[in-house]
DNA sequence: TTATAAATTAAGGGTATCCTTAATTCAGGT
DNA sequence: ACCTGAATTAAGGATACCCTTAATTTATAA
C-alpha cells in the first residue's frame, strides 16, 4: 500500500471510531486532510477499486474487513513506535505523535513484530490507549470523560486523546496516567473545571476536560 | 527533502566514492536506479535549482556542500539503523538493509541521535562501515579487499559490502567480522579463492572476494 | 581533423495526487 | 410533491516523476 492509500484509511477508520454512524462522510474526509472533496471523491473511487472501501453515494464510505485490517494493523505501528519512542528513546508524550506517523509507514510487519516483543508486548501506549493484537483485536477503552464529573468527586485518569496542546499542558502541572484529579469545582457557565492534583489547583476548559478519560472512585 | 530526491543524492554519493573521479555520470545514475537517463537529466536539474548538485554537461554531476552534507545524514541515518535492527532486534545482517533503507527516510534529526545515544554511540555498522558522526565526518576505511592476498597468508576481516548474497553466504559459513582467513590456495585461472576458516574450506569467487575488506597479518 | 559513439536536449506521453469551478442529482423538510 | 441545500459528478489544470523516440551536440580517438 502506498503511504497516500494508508492515510485515507487510517483517517476513515479514526473518523468512523468517532461517530456513531458507521458511514464516513467524504466532506469529513476532506477536512481532516484540507483536501478538496474533489480528491478525497477520486482517491475512494481508487480505494474501492482495491477493495479497502465500499462508498454508497449520499450514504458515506464504509470500510471493507481488508480496509478494516489494514488500518488496525497501521494504528497498531503507531502505538508501538510511540511506546519505542516514550521508553526507549525518552521522548516527552506530546512530541512522538509526528515522528510515529512517519515510522508507522516505513516499518515491515516482521520489524514490528520483532520490535513488539522488544518492547515487552505492551497493551497500551502512554496516551492509555490500546495496542491492538497483530490479529487486530483490541478492545475500546470505555472510560468517561472528564468532563462527566461534578463537584466533590475523584477521578483517575486512564487516557487522554493524543494531541500536542493537550498533552503539554497535562507535561506541565506533571499530570499523568493513573493519577488522581479531585474536583474542587465545576463552573457550568463558563465551562470550567478546577481539579486539585499534586497539591495544586489546575484549571481545564470543557475542550481539554473532553479529550481526558477515566474512571470515577 | 522528498524521498526520490533523497535517493538520488545517495546514491550520487556512493557512485562518488566508488570511483576515482569526482564527477559522476548521468549514465551510471540511470542505471544504479533502472531510470532512463531522461528522467535522470530532469531530476538533475532539479537538484542543481535545489542547490544539492552542480551539473556540467559532458562533465558530470558534483554533489554540493549541502547536498554532500545531506547525503552523508542519510548514510548515518542508513547505519544507525542498521544497528539498531541487528544488535537490538536480532535481525539477521543480511535481512537489514531494505528495512533500514525505508527507516532512513522517515526519521528525523532529533529522533536520530537519540537512537544513536541509546544504542551507546557505535563507530561502525555491523559490516564494518564507519557511521559518520553527526557532523558528517567520518573516516574511509582503507583495508585491502581478500582478492589481493596470495596462498599462506592470513587475512582479518574488517569490512564486507553490504550485499544480500555475499551476507547470506558468509552467514551460512558462520564467518564474522574479526574472523581470521586462512589462505589455503588461489586459483588465478578460475578466479577462485579457497580459504580455511572454523576449520572449513570455503570456495570463494573473485566477485565474492572483492566484496570482502581487511587487513594482513 | 573528422568520424563516431556517447551525452544531451527536445518533444510528447502516462500515472498519481492534488486543485478549482460549474453542473447535476438527491435527501429531507414543509 | 416540491424546494433547497448538500452531495456528487463533470471538466479542465497543475505538479512530480517516470517513460520513449528522435534530434543535436560534444568529446575523443583514429
Amino acid at each position: 500500500m502506498k503511504k497516500s492509500e494508508e492515510d485515507y484509511i487510517k483517517t476513515i477508520l479514526a473518523l468512523q471510531i468517532d461517530s456513531i454512524d458507521p458511514f464516513v462522510k467524504v466532506s469529513d474526509v476532506a477536512q481532516t486532510f484540507g483536501y478538496s472533496e474533489q480528491s478525497v471523491y477520486e482517491m475512494i473511487r481508487k480505494l474501492q477499486e482495491l477493495s479497502f472501501v465500499v462508498y454508497t453515494p449520499y450514504k458515506g464510505i464504509e470500510l471493507t474487513k481488508k480496509g478494516e485490517a489494514e488500518a488496525i494493523r497501521l494504528v497498531r505501528a503507531h502505538r508501538i513506535w510511540e511506546v519505542f519512542l516514550t521508553e526507549t528513546l525518552g521522548f516527552d508524550w506530546q512530541d512522538v505523535h509526528e515522528e510515529a506517523e512517519q515510522l508507522e509507514h516505513a516499518s515491515s510487519e516482521a520489524m514490528l513484530e520483532r520490535l513488539y516483543e522488544h518492547l515487552g508486548r505492551p497493551t497500551h501506549c502512554q496516551h492509555g490507549n490500546p495496542i491492538p493484537d497483530f490479529k487486530g483485536h483490541y478492545v475500546v477503552p470505555s472510560f468517561s470523560s472528564l468532563w462527566t464529573v461534578t463537584s466533590g468527586q475523584s477521578f483517575v485518569l486512564q487516557r487522554v486523546m493524543d494531541d500536542y496542546e493537550l498533552l503539554t499542558l497535562l507535561q506541565h502541572h506533571s499530570i499523568d496516567l493513573g493519577d488522581t484529579l479531585d474536583i474542587a469545582a465545576v463552573d457550568a457557565f463558563q465551562e470550567l473545571l478546577t481539579v486539585s492534583v499534586h497539591d495544586q489547583r489546575v484549571v481545564l476548559s470543557k475542550k481539554i476536560a473532553l479529550m481526558m478519560f477515566g474512571t470515577l472512585l
